[in-house]
DNA sequence: TAGCATTTGTGCGTATGTATA
DNA sequence: TTATACATACGCACAAATGCT
């Protein structure tokens, strides 16, 4: 039934945990919160006793579960923050209410020649000189997602300045004369962790991350703002509105 | 500098795998399309040979590069699908012109008791009967998505006749009185792939999955379906564009 | 054509991690 | 806890293919 593979670089024990967290992800526990017993997760999976213990072992580190001798264990309630994607997408904003305190970060930023895919997307010409800025996004001190903002760089020259001063992006924006802008398209996919996600993000390995390319743009204007984001997938889902319509 | 981490269960030549596919996600080896040598990768890395060959193996398995002796490693370009999702997000249209036949597969229907989530997003008291849809959706015989449909019992109760007869579920809603429907909302988020996605859509262990949850809902009307998906991340990404407004 | 540097492919011995009984 | 088997990772050495002079 639920076959696990070995040679591929990933511990039977990390294959179970991770079958366990979808199966929590799912509600499989959902009425009592209680997981079955290690002896018949183990006849389940059709592995040692030992290998499903090394699989709670961790599942209990990540805190998604709790262990007891004697009683069991069972699953610790834990909800993913919620981040709006709509037309008005704004870090802090979407997250009000509930985080206590959110902070974007500046970590760097550069000026550098356009790649393809940058220019392509704020209607420059290849190599056209680009700010590139570096950012990461937190919620009560625990990291939630590293971006990568790219803006044309003669209009936006001074836009860390402002960004240092305001501390947002938004207000940055506004004092180089970007009254307004809305998000243009949002694209999204997902893949492991990779080494500097992990540093950046504070991830384990086998940890997965929610990719975002998307643009930004003045409101009946081009495009102004392009960005890779990376979220924390344990921490975060990406929240679809659509406007008005409905 | 790319911190890798032993005894986590994921062995060091597939973190090394993520994070050069991450690496080559990022457009890294762009111009040439060249990976640096593998005694250039073991340095970076702080590995053996040996290891970087075999997350070369792997990557090459996956059919990202293309390795020839005593020439290097070339990047595949690979591009994934993007799977639009809007106001009238729907599976087959969505993906017309990116691929030669798509198929969604009813795998199983029955009915049960409304879980909680479920009861919430249709508007029903709890565990009041709904009809459960579990499908398959590909493209060019390649399993692209997995995902489960909750429907209203009572009103939708001939759905499923209605499904074998046309194919489709928008059809055979319409078949059920649903003139019209749209997207109210999408979450998503990502994890690893489980026992069951890797059987369901053909994914390696290691492999990540993008989650939605999902409600439709009638024009003008209330909801009506509620859905959770689960795509392969490395064959889709999800689109989201705005209507109107811009 | 021959020669050379570069790069991938292969073999073997050993130590440690993972999984079973 | 112990013993055993296999997977993973390392170090060293050398073979084979490519591209260049």
């Amino acid at each position: 039934m639920s076959s696990l593979e070995r040679r591929t670089g990933i511990a039977l024990w990390r294959q179970i945990a991770d079958d366990i967290r979808a199966a929590i992800g799912n509600g499989a526990y959902e009425d009592t919160g209680k997981l079955p017993t290690e002896a018949a997760l183990a006849t389940q999976f059709g592995v040692n006793r030992h290998t499903v213990r090394a699989a709670l072992a961790a599942l209990a580190r990540d805190g998604m579960i709790d262990t007891t001798q004697g009683r069991g264990s069972f699953v610790v309630a834990r909800k993913r923050l919620s981040y709006p994607i709509g037309p008005r997408t704004r870090f802090s904003a979407g997250l009000e209410g509930q985080v206590a305190r959110t902070r974007s970060r500046g970590l760097e930023s550069r000026i550098e020649p356009a790649s393809a895919p940058v220019a392509e997307a704020l209607h420059l010409a290849p190599d056209a000189p680009v700010l590139r800025l570096d950012m990461l996004g937190e919620a009560d001190g625990t990291p939630l997602s590293r971006a990568t903002h790219w803006f044309e760089a003669t209009r936006f020259a001074h836009l860390p300045d402002h960004y240092r001063a305001f501390g947002s992006i938004t207000r940055a924006l506004a004092a180089c004369g970007v009254e307004d802008y809305v998000r243009l398209f949002t694209d999204i996919t997902a893949a492991p962790a990779s080494a500097a996600d992990r540093q950046d993000l504070d991830l384990e390995p086998g940890a997965v991350v929610l990719l975002t390319l998307s643009v930004n743009g003045e409101v009946g204007g081009g495009p102004v703002q392009y960005s890779r984001s990376r979220f924390a997938a344990d921490r975060v889902t990406l929240s679809v509105r659509m406007p008005g319509e409905i």
